[in-house]
DNA sequence: GGTTTGGCCATAACGGCGTTACACCCATAA
DNA sequence: TTATGGGTGTAACGCCGTTATGGCCAAACC
């Protein structure tokens, strides 16, 4: 959409540059300073071509959370090479922990609601769904091998997604501007004992251990 | 500090005047529409009474949350009188969930940070974690019964604090206006699973059960 | 070539937000 | 009677998201 032939690099791309600078200015300041002013200065445009490249500040977030949620996916995606099913769920776990804290600021816009009125839009909502599909995925092959209990694996897989995204919550709520290493290590110690209590307690009783 | 001898209903109490505004707006219109204005407006001030009786927004909203962590923590009391540590443990859990069901308002501003810009004073700070302590309490006792296994209580506490809270967050969140009762039983029984799978877990392998 | 079209943009404004400077009222103290 | 000081209303400031207006300029058309 850009470029056919031989774009200059000196050929602005405002679309672009918008969203670069959305994404520097939340990376580098925090979400309460991504407002349409802000962001078109340091685009170097004037406020209105937030509004013809994404209709709006709405729309500039929504393809904010895409980016968000795609570079999120991936990464949990990444952690997949285990031997078993169970053994996948909790690397996922940890990646997605690891994740959330390298990425505060993205993971507060994502799952915490940052940008104070921002109703995400259809096609952000089912993006936003794709690493919750690897975390059910990963739930029905523990079923599948008879790992874990046979329960509803949304049910399973939402109890899991709750609980890491609350003790993540609760982690990035907490945390100082420069988090303690004393906090850092309670919650990651909360963390793993959550975790392994939460996988234990669904182990199928019929299965052999691992 | 309001009434001394025989203070008339007419005379105004302009500080519970504008509380009660704020926290009527909160519960009619949601947070969203809590803004200074509306909320001197309603309690038939003018905008600079906020600021004489709390000193501005953030005062406001501070009181809103002592307010709510107040109730709330009564509510999570009221859920005590079970027999075991654990039944109580079970019973606080379920308890959280109503609460924060039957106040999303309150419990959006509480703990999901729906006030955009606010940062709760100290003293709210440490009245938000009287329901944590009751919580913990309970986790100690189970611990001194050998109800489960002694780990770090925090650790312990902290990990039930953080599924609780995350699957209420997701529960909320997800919620429509009015909420599909397909939804909500789907929520409740993902609640059930984690909620009793963690307790499951978190057992000590010496005990006898229950 | 001249003209029209339409995409992109800057200026300036509107209404709403939190906050505050200023002047005012008025009960109490001196 | 005067002075004091707390509570208040008005109007403003500087933000915010958004938009009406109008100008620019390249492509399309006669």
């Amino acid at each position: 959409m850009s470029s056919t032939k031989k774009d200059l690099p000196s050929i602005p791309d405002t679309r672009a540059d918008i969203l670069a600078a959305a994404l520097a200015i939340l990376d580098e300041e925090g979400h309460s300073s991504l407002t349409v002013r802000r962001v078109a200065a340091r685009a170097r445009c004037s406020t209105i071509g937030v509004y013809t490249w994404f209709g709006g500040k709405d729309g500039l977030v929504d393809a904010i959370l895409l980016d968000g949620f795609r570079r999120f996916a991936d990464a949990l995606g990444r952690a997949r090479p285990r031997k078993t099913p169970l053994g996948t769920l909790l690397g996922q776990a940890v990646a997605y922990r690891r994740w959330a804290l390298e990425n505060r600021t993205s993971y507060e816009v994502m799952f915490m609601g940052a940008v104070p009125g921002h109703v995400a839009s259809d096609e952000v909502q089912v993006v936003g769904l794709l690493a919750y599909d690897l975390l059910r995925g990963e739930v029905v092959g523990a079923q599948s091998r008879n790992l874990i209990d046979e329960r509803d694996a949304d049910a399973v897989a939402m109890a899991m997604w709750g609980l890491v995204h609350g003790l993540v919550s609760l982690e990035i709520a907490s945390a100082e501007p420069k988090g303690l290493a004393a906090r850092k290590s309670f919650h990651l110690r909360s963390f793993e004992v959550a975790l392994t209590s939460l996988e234990q307690g669904l182990l199928a009783k019929t299965a052999k251990h691992r």
